[in-house]
This record gives C-alpha cells, sequence and structure tokens, in this order.
DNA sequence: AGACTAGTTGCAAACGATTTGCATTTGCAT
DNA sequence: ATGCAAATGCAAATCGTTTGCAACTAGTCT
C-alpha cells in the first residue's frame, strides 16, 4: 500500500468518482486529472496540452479537449470564457467563487460575496426567473498607490 | 430641410459623433448604425448582416465585423460574449445594466442593481483594485408557475 | 494469461466565428 | 473636377474547438 501519497491534491477521490461512474481511467485521463489537482490556477486548453505533453509527448490536443468536455459534464469541471481568450478550466472543489481579472498580469483572483449572491436571486425572482448559474467578471487593474 | 427625421432613434447624434472623430460616414456605415439604433434588441454580426443586406445586398460580412469593431473601439457600442453563442452587440445609449439570458428561449433580459455596482466597487478596492469594466450574466429558465 | 468488445485515442481534416491581404472603390478636403 | 488616404468586397487565412476514422486499450469474461 501507500503507493499513491505525493500527489499535490487528491486525484484518486476523482478517479473513483469517475470509475463509479462507469468512466474508463485512461492513461491520458489519468494525466490530466493529475495537473488539474496540482496547481489551483485556471489554464487553458493549450496550458494543459503543454504540461500533459512533458509526461507524455504522446498526448494530443483532441484528447485534452474531450477530457475536458467529458471532466465538464459530469460536473468535476468549470469553464469559464473571460474577454478574449481561449476557454481555461479549474475544478469544483469546494464553494462557488466568481473572479476579478487582471488586465494587465492576466492574473485571476477569486472572491465571493454572499450578499451578490443573494440579491442575483432576488433579481431574477422579481423577474420571473430561476437561475441556472451565473457569471460575475471583474475586469481591473493594480489600483496606483498614492 | 426635415430630410431625414422618420429613423427610428437617433443615428444622426452617431453620425456626427463620428465625423468629429475623423471618422468616414460610408454607406455601409450609415445602414448599420441605422439597424444598431432601430431595435434596442442585441444582435450578433450574422444578424446585423442579414438586416443590412436587406437595405444594400452589396454589403460584406467583412464590413460588418470591422464596422463593430470600429464602434466599440470607439465606445459608441458593447460587445457582448453570453455562454456558447458568437458575440452580440448593442448601442450604448444610456445607462449601465446588466442581463439575464432566458436558456430556454435565448431571450436577453436587462437589469440593474445599484447595490450590486456597489458591493462590485467595494470588493476590487478590498482586493487593492480599480474596475475597468465587468460582466454580470444570469442565465435561467421562467420559474413553473405553481 | 488470453480473448473479446465497446470505449478511447491520435491524427488530420472540418468547423464556426472572426480577421486580414489586396486590388478596387469611395468619401471628402482641395 | 481632382487626388489620395481610408474603406470596401472578396477570398484566403487564422484561431479555438470539434469530429470522422482506423488503430489501440481498459475492463470484463472466460
Ligand atoms: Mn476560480
Ligand atoms: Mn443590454
Ligand atoms: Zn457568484
Ligand atoms: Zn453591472
Amino acid at each position: 500500500m501507500a503507493e499513491n501519497s505525493a500527489t499535490g491534491a487528491r486525484p484518486d477521490d476523482f478517479e473513483s468518482r469517475l470509475r463509479a461512474a462507469g468512466i474508463r481511467i485512461t492513461r491520458p485521463r489519468k494525466i490530466i486529472l493529475e495537473i488539474l489537482g496540482d496547481k489551483a490556477d485556471h489554464p487553458g486548453a493549450a496550458e494543459i496540452y503543454r504540461r500533459a505533453q512533458r509526461i507524455d509527448p504522446s498526448i494530443s490536443l483532441a484528447t485534452v479537449y474531450r477530457t475536458m468536455k467529458l471532466l465538464e459534464d459530469f460536473g468535476a469541471v468549470h469553464r469559464h470564457a473571460f474577454d478574449g481568450g481561449p476557454s481555461r478550466f479549474e475544478v469544483v472543489d469546494g464553494d462557488h467563487h466568481d473572479h476579478l481579472i487582471d488586465l494587465d498580469t492576466g492574473k485571476v483572483i477569486e472572491f465571493h460575496s454572499e450578499t451578490i449572491e443573494r440579491l442575483q436571486e432576488q433579481i431574477a425572482d422579481e423577474l420571473g426567473y430561476d437561475i441556472e448559474h451565473h457569471r460575475l467578471e471583474l475586469y481591473g487593474r493594480k489600483r496606483r498607490e498614492r
């Protein structure tokens, strides 16, 4: 026992969850899951592909895309389409949060406001709607210190 | 005088504003401005192209795109990238608002919450940022009446 | 361990939205 | 009316993403 314990996050959880759902755990998928669990950033398909190739050069970009769609449909991953650039992904680990994108560096900062969430619900409600999901993205620059 | 007064909105304003900025008022641009001023919906480039062709079949899709970019840079038009679909545009006439997209019909409903806007500012401020712009999009379905 | 089969892969070609090069037109200042 | 930079239409190019297909495996059943 104790064969896999040096992994950054907990990719095992995913693998078992996927297996339980009848989804095959293949070599490419294992690698991609490991990459996604590693850093908590928001990489695009190309970046995931790059990182995956370092582990197994035979992986194809098509498989990265297919796997991301799979994980998205499975609910394990969220896809973001920030202004301009291509889709970026992140594992759905904990609670919901929204994003602030640094226009200068591209850095993505996460935040959460229960008040805003509640207001959104209220607004939708007043309009006669149930919210399925939402996007709140702030685009800004670091404040010039005085 | 009184030659152009039957136009839906006030495309004249735009034309003069553009002229003042040294931008040439060409036939395609005149037509696109007229279309944009007409309905207050959120048409995509293809839809604008379709409507424009009904007025002048010689207009090209490339020019629609070029004009939208021009107007966007000029600040006269906002580009939206709602989930999935292509970019959709709307003239910047009045005050800022956000959008609720009906997932069943694709209909776009506009709303505004001064409280949310303020909270966004506050959050960005706490993170040390100045907001340049933001996107708040609610995706939902009409509430099933009981 | 070997065989079987449906699911998965890599590759290249297809895709949809948007942009661009270029030769030809056009707006508009002179 | 003339001249020229800016704008146009067309087709080809680009970008991100998806897809068809033949070759390959994961998981299952001997
Ligand atoms: Mn995030
Ligand atoms: Mn709007
Ligand atoms: Zn939120
Ligand atoms: Zn807003």
